[in-house]
DNA sequence: TGTAGAATATGACTGAAATCATATTTTAAA
DNA sequence: TTTAAAATATGATTTCAGTCATATTCTACA
């Protein structure tokens, strides 16, 4: 899906596998690298003064995550495997030099983040969206209309679901009504817009 | 709330008043600065190869939008007021200079960017709380967590709701149950938590 | 290749938030 | 200061997605 790449010089990146479970850091930790998810999960928990953890975010395949440790001393959140996953580690020094050898390698940085913010705000966007059909119909739109008038999903189709708001069950509904109406045509994971 | 401030040369940044309904770009045209909203909304608007526009964001008091056209030529969106609205004009060149200049600053802006990612993230997941008034609660605690007990928001209440993802009466209703269970006090927009 | 677990799928029912209606209060504007 | 518009508030009703249940593919992997 979306490739991410950070200017990390190689020698310097490292991968790592996390079990179901483990804990990559925690709220409070030095900070030392940022992270991309190859495959797997990792569940952001952010604690709170009166115990409680409120979850952050997900981060799934090709997605960055603890971005901001570049700009803190320490983590601002626990990072835990939700399954079995492996993950590439860059070092914050490394990037750091990095950008300072290289202004351009900060610039590349800046513009992953600015992709980030706007499809995030996109994905927010969608989640106003209170029909189930119409919201997954606009989302197949952002989705689609980049590559051309279809796409082939990675994930199942329930993690799809999740990550636009609804539950499996209704996403599967919506996609059976669009298709007897003939609004998109399917082929397993691939979702074709027609019209 | 949130200050938002770009490393723009002061002597470079200007500002401009939007009536309501004016449009400040549209989609496909050449871009020429980033923008903070000081007051008022600005609705950004994606149209599609089929016709439709699809509603990517509302940028409100404070926030900067158009940030990814400092990595491309054109604007990917409309930017249209939804209500008279004033702006502040960051041009590209200053700001592309300014990094090349004093990396400080690129990295500066790097951090806003950081900041903002980790914002939509917990702002995204915040809907994924199914109850009216879990939801509120967490929204509270994660507004509330920095500063101290309490907050006091600038924006009316509905625009609160609708953030979140709630009809306004709905978040009427949980404040009101909220403040009836004592798990919060209120005096207009200043909320605290208790316990 | 067989098997367990996950993903896909669909029906029935429920509940909680949206919607509609309306009133009061606050704010902004004339 | 008066007035109009927006925000706050709450009740009644409806709707639609969630939940629960269950069945049928897939898929990974032993």
């Amino acid at each position: 899906m979306t490739y991410t790449q950070l200017p990390t010089p190689k020698a310097e990146v490292s991968t790592q596998r996390l079990l179901k479970g483990e804990t990559l850091f925690y709220q409070g930790d030095h900070t030392a690298a940022i992270f991309i998810v190859i495959t797997g999960r990792i569940r952001l928990l952010r604690h709170l003064a009166d115990g409680n953890a409120i979850p952050l975010y997900f981060a799934n395949d090709g997605e960055t995550f603890s971005e901001a440790a570049l700009f803190s001393d320490v983590y601002h959140c626990d990072a835990i495997a939700e399954k079995n996953t492996e993950i590439e580690i860059h070092p914050k020094k490394a990037l750091l030099d990095a950008f300072a050898v290289n202004p351009d390698l900060a610039m590349t940085f800046m513009a992953h983040l600015a992709r980030q913010v706007i499809n995030l705000r996109s994905r927010l966007e969608i989640r106003n969206i209170r029909s189930a059909e119409e919201r997954v119909i606009q989302f197949l739109k952002l989705e689609i209309s980049d590559p051309g008038n279809s796409i082939t999903f990675a994930s199942p189709l329930k993690d799809i679901a999740a990550s636009i708001g609804l539950s499996h069950e209704a996403f599967y509904r919506v996609l059976s009504t669009l298709e007897r109406e003939g609004k998109i045509v399917r082929e397993g994971r691939k979702i074709g817009l027609v019209g």
